[in-house]
RNA sequence: GCACUCGUAGUUCAGAGGAUAGAACGCAGCGUUGCGGACGCUGAGGUCGGGGGUUCGAGUCCCUCCGGGUGCACCA
């Protein structure tokens, strides 16, 4: 049983003993302030109308009465004004903990709390027709975040994504590869030439109206199959796939599965018979299908076009009913930025009412815009960052970084490429999701502040130094722990590893990976501080130095497994 | 116009209804011939956008106003 729940059960155990009161829930957090301890109750403040007593009273006879009982784990229960219980664990349990994260290593946090059941994350989904640019990278960072950070909860994840591969938008890139391409093939990275395309459709429109009739046209022969057409789309896409693949590996992406959304053009119109049936829709004069929201509060949402065609939200609607079939999923996320969230309001209403099964184990993650410091990138504007020249440009700052500055610092071509990746990565997902973003190249690549870079150097740092002492798995059974004194930066550190758990649980639960973002680097900065305060290859005696290595061991753990949820991956050594 | 969302130090951001609102960068100082100093320590800097309300207690919840962003039917 974890500390807390042990915990909230003797309060309820407590007060029912003393009072006579049963409690529904006891709520049990963790100050911010460390002089209150690491756990505190606020449960006497909760029950002073009930008892009609001074809260300061109830919450000195209930420390009492915890004191009295058998909580090892426990060393200090104490009331305080106005009225807080405080709970601070016990030098054994802090070193016990410490011992198990050495022993669970790369599992030491993870939970079964998601008893294997299925999620389907399903994230990224560009459109191709052209390369990413750098929201494409905050909701990949975020997608492969988020699922691996259910995964560590004991759910079975199955990552997806999505491809709007079916639509004007790819025939714009098309038309224009057949009237002025000249069959070329690509002489660049293959997304970017396609994109070029894709430009090209905007401004030649500007010149030429009758354009707009072309593309209606083409797409027309598309949607009718024909041969020529066909084949143009797959060669247009599959550059833009190839394109990616660089991408995807640049940033460390992956996928369990993808959904093309030409593969459902057809079948969604089940959905639409169902929503017409149960009355929820309804043909207009045009003869378009839309289904009746506003009496929800909701806009109104088309699901068939007037001529019959079927359109992303029919095809949605469709692939998850499919997806639900056959995954019988918990959870499916959709990892889509925040201007769609009225479209998933919709969506998700329309499966209620349809009284879908899986209607309420829809999610839609939202997130908002990257932007960088010299301007707003608008996408109204249509001034958008590139995803691959953002990496370029960050291994090239930290190239910069690394081989001019760090001492002893090899450098190599791999680290290189970690670190940069770990920049980025860190600097999009340290913030909350719901935040936009202003992204700074320069202050993301440094070794110092709130960094990626400033936690794999303190990682690489540890890693040294037990190097250096030839710590080995071993030295865990050699040492007699018990009769160390701790020292006050010891203590800070082990205090704060035993809180992981929590912290993954929360973040997993609230979709949040940048509350472990945060937790990594409070753990990254206690261990500097210990690091400064406290030699440990030249401590005062043998038992303090076995302490200190052990514990050095136990942070830069914590540090390796917190990342690797933000799916970074540290350096041993710069 | 309606709806959603954000507003916290000069800047970038944390804040699980709780206790004196925290970091980092920048600024002003200090430490160390070191285990990887791009580190650590100290300090200044805040009417948590304004105003009401709920609560023993509000940056956090509700209402309202102001400001930024976004979205509002046959695009995705």
């Amino acid at each position: 049983m974890d500390t807390t729940t042990l915990l909230s059960q003797k309060i309820k155990e407590a007060v029912e003993k003393l009072y006579n009161v049963k409690l529904e829930t006891v709520v049990i957090e963790v100050p911010e302030n460390e002089q209150f301890g690491d756990f505190s109750t606020n449960v006497a403040l909760t029950i002073t109308k009930q008892l009609k007593k001074v809260p300061f009273d109830i919450a000195s006879e209930l420390a009492m009465e915890l004191s009295s009982y058998d909580m090892k784990s426990f060393a200090k229960v104490e009331a305080i004004r106005p009225g807080f219980i405080n709970f601070k664990l016990s030098k054994n349990y802090l070193l016990s903990n410490m011992c198990t994260i050495l022993q669970e290593k790369d599992s030491y946090g993870s939970s079964k709390i998601g008893g294997g059941r299925n999620v389907i994350v399903e994230y990224s989904q560009p459109n191709p027709n052209k390369p990413m640019h750098i929201g494409h990278s905050l909701n990949n960072f975020l997608g492969s975040s988020l699922a691996q950070i259910m995964e560590f909860m004991g759910y079975k994840v199955l990552k997806a994504n999505y491809m709007n591969d079916w639509g004007t938008h790819i025939v714009k890139s098309m038309l224009m590869y057949k009237k002025y391409g000249n069959g070329a093939e690509p002489n660049e990275k293959s997304d970017h030439f396609v994109g070029k395309f894709y430009v090209m459709y905007e401004q030649e429109l500007e010149k030429n109206k009758e354009l707009a009739d072309e593309l209606a046209d083409m797409f027309r022969k598309m949607e009718s199959l024909d041969p020529e057409v066909l084949e143009l789309w797959k060669k247009i896409t599959n550059w833009v796939y190839t394109g990616w693949e660089q991408t995807y590996r640049d940033e460390n992406v992956k996928f369990d599965t993808w959904f093309y959304q030409h593969d459902y053009r057809e079948s969604g119109k089940e959905v639409v018979a169902a929503a017409l049936e149960k009355g929820i829709a309804e043909k207009d004069p045009t003869g378009a299908v839309i289904a009746r929201l506003e009496k929800y509060g909701i806009p109104d949402k088309v699901l068939l076009r007037s001529d019959g065609t079927s359109i992303y939200s029919t095809q949605d609607l469709q692939l998850a009913k499919d997806n639900y079939e056959k995954y019988h999923f918990d959870k499916r996320l959709y990892v889509v930025d925040a201007r769609q969230s009225d479209y998933f309001k919709q969506i998700f209403k329309i499966t209620e009412i349809l009284g879908f099964e899986f209607a309420n184990k829809l999610h839609h993650v939202a997130y908002g815009f990257v932007s960088l410091p010299e301007g707003k990138v608008s996408s109204r504007k249509g001034t958008t960052v590139n995803a691959d020249e953002v990496f370029r440009r960050l291994c090239e700052l930290e190239r910069g970084e690394i081989t001019g500055s760090v001492k002893g610092a090899a450098g190599s071509d791999e680290t290189i490429r970690r670190v940069a990746l770990a920049a980025y990565r860190y600097a999009l997902l340290k913030v909350d999701p719901a935040q936009d973003i202003i992204f700074n190249y320069e202050k993301v690549t440094k070794f110092d502040g709130n960094t990626g870079p400033y936690i794999l150097y303190t990682y690489a740092r540890a890693n040294s130094v037990m190097e250096k002492a030839g710590y080995m798995d071993e030295t865990l059974e050699e040492f007699k722990w018990n009769s160390v004194e701790l020292d006050a930066k010891e203590e800070a550190l082990l205090r704060i590893l035993t809180r992981f758990g929590a912290v993954v649980e929360n973040a997993c639960n609230s979709f949040s990976p940048n509350f472990i973002a945060n937790y990594i680097y409070d753990v990254a900065q206690k261990f500097n501080s210990f690091y400064s305060a406290c030699p440990i290859l030249d401590a005062p005696t043998p038992d303090k130095k076995m302490l200190r290595l052990v514990l050095t061991k136990a942070a830069s753990q914590v540090i390796k497994n917190g990342l690797a949820l933000l799916v970074i991956d540290v350096v041993e050594k710069m």
